[in-house]
DNA sequence: CTGTTAGCGCGTTCAA
DNA sequence: TTGAACGCGCTAACAG
């Protein structure tokens, strides 16, 4: 009933061959523009769809491109997501999703189901979970199809990546705390597994050591990217002989934790310890005390991953050329580190 | 080069044709133990990847389904994709994802693009500026591939959705601000295009007859789903003669705004104005001043509207039954609104 | 300007 | 148990 109709029928209908019909729905210049009309009439009257699939199997392009991410409820991903659908939608492609739920294993499993769905690209931002099985990385380089990393990236040759400074973002949040005359600041980081964490540690370590600060590894302590666990670490801070009066987070969860437990022990934010949230979560300006933060403009991010991808899947043969952007951090203040009486954004 | 290798090139190597190596891959029974197990191990050595454009095309099944949603970077949407994906990922089937920006236009080109890449089913939440322009659903209809709606739906024959029950969900948020001890309760809606906001109307209309309450409608305000809309909006009731002591809102993020303007007036939440929100954003229970929602379980919607999926896309036929499931709204009390000194969840 | 032919990679008859 | 041939829908090369 529901028959699919394909250009034969369209051609049978007018008389003609198919591959006439394909010239014209494809605008191609020679043809009369009698038939061109016509068969774009009757393409129109008889409901006419091109079929993707076989165009795809056709052409080898599949206009359809991965994002592998470890989860897609968490803002700062979506963000990216939606920049990456806005900037290439209007090109004619599509976005497949797959959550890695920060699996390695997953991440592999979803990254052969891609090439199997032969995708015309693929955007990545790592697991937290690496088994450093860089196997199928390698393989994924030798396809030639664009790879562009953005966020939690991987040094690979032949793959770009779009990421922020997280080094300056990290060294820009310390200094800031200093700055509101904080003297003894604590990291609350994650596994350094990625180098974001790694990054941001580095960061940390350096903004203090250039500002004639001692470096303490007793106050780095590492933590999930979670409220509740953010402020369980928390504790062990303040349950320390001196705790500290400042702490900056690799991420807003668990700063807002550590915000939970100072309060909840009477201390004040931020004259008591000052509080530094990392990503610029929604959140952290919705709520009263709100939380200084780094920005990494999420949706700019994915925008520009977008135009990368444009421009290299242009090259059919080969990617020659890696392309790395790093977008510059912007330290929001509000709030929750705020001391003295300097200008408020937001 | 990186020659994409097909079942015929590992059927030269072996001396065989390249059907008894699709047989083989396939688990056929008819094969002999032999040669299956040569076509697995040369195909692994190879590193063969079965072509799934060449198999959809083949087959006309894609296993790709489309999700089209308003917008990707809001919280509800995301889970509700988390859950589909979680669900239909194990079943092979990917997700592709289109954004509408609440453009009526770009929901009908979406889907005519979704349909154009043959995906095998469709999710959908409405967009909120509908031009009523049922042209493409009704073609979508025909198509024999499950449409399942959810959150915004509409009613159609033959469409299957999953909402949940909103009327009943704004009838517990007004009815606790009245047993909170509100007398004037406003409504800060948005237009009444969609559905969930004429029952969450509905709901707090009913609500209020039933408590002997006056239905006013001066104290409903439409607004948009956004911060700082709400607050603007709030004004407006807070200029009133006679202020309302009690708010309810369709969504979050206006509840946030009302709560705003409250406090910048110098007024106290809960106690002058009490405030209720709905869909239980995460952010809702980050915020000092936490707010009291309706929790919609956007995780579970979207694993059950993928049950469905699976479920009908086995009927190649036809879609037969619809199949609707309403799932109960949760009411999660918290400090906005918690005036007695009632269990506070969360 | 248009028709003929062929092939993208796979699964599936029909024979053998 | 396996091979040969065909078609899914489309585009591109090669004629005319």
């Amino acid at each position: 009933m529901n028959k699919k109709i394909t250009i034969y029928d369209i051609a049978n209908k007018l008389g003609i061959t198919a591959s006439t019909v394909s010239r014209a729905l494809n605008g191609n210049s020679k043809i009369s523009t009698v038939t061109r009309k016509l068969v774009n009439e009757t393409a129109i009257e008889m409901n006419y769809k091109q079929n993707k699939l076989a165009k795809a199997l056709k052409s080898g392009k599949s206009y359809i491109v991965g994002v592998v991410i470890p989860r897609i409820d968490i803002d700062f991903f979506s963000s990216v997501i939606r920049g990456i659908e806005e900037r290439i939608n209007s090109k004619g492609y599509h976005v497949m999703i797959c959550q890695t739920y920060d699996k390695g294993h997953l991440e592999a499993k979803n990254i052969n189901s891609l090439l199997g769905a032969h995708v015309d690209g693929i955007f990545m931002s790592l697991s937290n979970s690496n088994i450093d099985n860089t196997e199928y990385f390698n393989e994924l380089v030798k396809k030639e199809i664009p790879f562009i990393f953005f966020d939690r990236k991987k040094n690979i040759t032949g793959v770009s990546s779009v990421v922020i400074d997280d080094f300056k973002g990290a060294y820009m949040a310390t200094t800031h705390l200093i700055t509101q005359g904080c003297k003894r600041i604590a990291l609350l980081t994650n596994n350094h597994l990625l180098q974001i964490y790694e990054n941001r540690y580095l960061g940390y370590r350096q903004a203090l050591l250039d500002n004639g600060f001692e470096f303490n590894q007793d106050l780095v302590i590492d933590t999930f990217h979670d409220v509740v666990e953010g402020r369980k670490k928390t504790k062990i801070l303040l349950d320390m002989k001196t705790p500290p009066d400042g702490i900056f987070c690799v991420h807003d969860h668990p700063a807002l934790g550590a915000i939970q437990e100072i309060k909840a022990r009477g201390l004040r934010v931020p004259e008591d310890i000052s509080v530094v949230g990392f990503s610029n979560e929604p959140f952290t300006g919705f709520i009263e005390l709100s939380i200084t933060s780094i920005d990494q403009s999420p949706t700019e991010m994915g925008r520009i991953a977008a135009q990368i991808f444009l421009e290299e899947v242009r090259n059919y043969k080969r990617i020659t050329s890696e392309t790395h952007v790093v977008l510059t951090p912007k330290l929001i203040i509000r709030k929750s580190s705020l001391r003295n009486d300097t200008a408020v954004i937001s």
